[in-house]
DNA sequence: CGCGTTTACGTCGTTCGTAACGATA
DNA sequence: TATCGTTACGAACGACGTAAACGCG
């Protein structure tokens, strides 16, 4: 058995059990692989895949047990250097984050322009997606860090940290009815209007429709988006109010959006960021949650990591007073 | 960085940095080791030890954590190969248990036999110690089961299983006042006589001494011995009463000795086993501890290990009745 | 006939063990 | 001087890549 094989074999499973595939991504000949595995299944005496014909077909039930104690491997292997590079004072690596839309577009690339002047030569790789994407990723242990807002319940493997609390705005065209309002917005009004937001994930913005259910009232939702641009374009061509998160209101929608204070109407929302509690992060990757959220520590996170439940994390940042995100504003961008 | 490097460097720590040392005991050259050392470190780009002139003085700060995680590597490696051979059907194989003397005198020989009947290909190896010794040898992943009782404490990283409970009896010899007693003894009895009985350690026995302090009794402890062999020589001299544990008694002291109850004046004792909860358990030990305690099911002890904390394995044993060691007796040795 | 895997084979790099050397106590 | 680690070197092994053959859809 051979670090090698074992990353061949991950290789091979990466790529969907294609082999010319896996020889692609791993930068080495087709029948390199092809070889080294037969000598893992020879070796371990048991067949790793099921074959039809010369293909592999499935995973054999041994397969899977394996695959996983490999990938327990590779892990360590990467830990390994990712210590030793730590230690020996070395500022190259990848920093790479999972992350939704409105953290993509509106909070983080302020924090990434500061992150990028301390580590300049940190290749970032930010990916883009679903909760549900972002779960897939940090599964496969393809990311160092998730970002997302709700939907704790998707990442049972991670430490989640909280890092601020935000509230949802109302947007409506400068010369909407609602623009004129010189008191609080209440629901039944809201619940009047057809209404533009965020798709339905499991990303915790059922609140949304919670909210009004409790008040008794339904919505006529007439559009969904996945992100705060598509829902200001259609509001601005009139297609309804729209309702989005306060931080994706910026300085040039003012021209002729007009943004409602809603935090009275929709229960407020925490966005934590979340890494493997069995990944050594470098110290890089601690400074940039940092960066993101002042009371994320070295300290305080290599703590946390040691914790084995997420219930004794959130225990350990209940005694936090959380800023919001306006607190946090790095830079008017 | 190879798996052999791995190896290397944990066979040259657990050699006590003696590289010669650890080239004899992986059959191998010394001069490899060395260089693969240095391989290794040069990759890293860390040393992993500091030398005092040629020689490995300590280990580097680098090298500890690297040490935790090669460990956690190629003890996925053993799990992987643990696995294939289970699933082809070997029947070959070691069996590693670090137990009591108690244990390993009066209890084992007869699973053992059992078991070798069962399994003749698979080689055992019994390491027999003091808990503290026992403890050790599970730290190092040295061995698959840890038997002994009490002393639970010491195993913060094994899942304890329970086994059967046993009292403490008398021994005197057949001609002392005690062995003419027609009543059950009291503690203030046996106060009065010098008493021989195991090595107070951590192993619980403390149970006996707090016995008599409960009591308001001071007793007069005049030899201790690991071994119940050893107390019931010095028994026979008339150095004084001995308190052994009750399946240490056997017919080969009934010539001599007298065996008087003792289950009312010490509390019960619990003998358990305990394997490592990320090390892979071949079938064949699964029925080793089935035969050693029946209710220890394969399914059941797998649902154990997947548990994550000693307290819930507690909790799913408590709701059985254990059986008492008589209960248990296999065969008469 | 194309896609993907296996087989065959030549090359290259690496590991290993022996032997000699160096340093340390 | 004895012990232990490093360096040097030749032999053997193993991995890799190219090229060709094979099976399957």
């Amino acid at each position: 058995m051979t670090l090698q094989q074992l990353k061949y074999l991950l290789g091979v499973v990466d790529s969907g059990l294609n082999i010319t595939a896996a020889a692609e991504r791993l930068y080495t000949s087709q029948p390199g692989i092809s070889k080294q595995l037969k000598l893992l299944e020879q070796e371990l005496g048991v067949p790793l895949f099921t074959r039809r014909g010369k293909s592999l077909a499935a995973i054999a039930p041994a397969g899977h047990d394996v695959i996983a104690r490999a990938r327990n491997i590779l892990r360590e292997t990467q830990n390994i250097r990712s210590l030793a590079r730590d230690l020996s004072g070395e500022q190259q690596g990848t920093l790479c984050i999972a992350t939704t839309h409105t953290q993509a577009r509106y909070v983080l690339p302020e924090v990434i322009r500061t992150f990028r002047e301390c580590y300049p030569k940190v290749t970032l790789e930010l990916h883009q997606g679903t909760s549900e994407q972002i779960a897939e990723l940090v599964a496969n242990n393809q990311v160092d860090f998730a970002i997302a807002t709700g939907s704790q319940a998707l990442f049972p493997g991670l430490v989640l940290m909280p890092c601020y609390h935000w509230d949802r705005i109302i947007v409506v065209p400068n010369d909407h009815e609602l623009a004129q309002l010189d008191q609080d917005l209440d629901l039944d009004q809201l619940a009047q209007h057809p209404l533009v937001t965020y798709v339905f994930s499991l990303t915790g913005q059922s609140s949304f429709k919670k909210a009004f259910a409790d008040a008794g009232l339904t919505t006529n939702v007439v559009f969904t988006a996945r992100d705060a641009d598509i829902i200001k374009t259609y509001v601005r061509t009139g297609l309804g109010v729209g309702v989005i998160a306060g931080m994706a209101f910026d300085s040039h929608d003012t021209g002729d959006l007009v943004a409602i204070n809603a935090e009275h109407l929709f229960p407020q929302q925490t966005t934590w960021i979340g890494f493997s509690r069995d990944t050594v992060l470098r110290q890089y990757m601690l400074d940039f949650a940092e960066l993101f959220a002042p009371h994320l520590t070295t300290e305080r996170m290599r703590d946390v990591a040691e914790l084995e439940y997420q219930e004794e994390v959130d225990a350990l940042f209940e005694t936090l007073v959380l800023p919001t995100r306006e607190a946090l504003v790095y830079a008017d961008t």
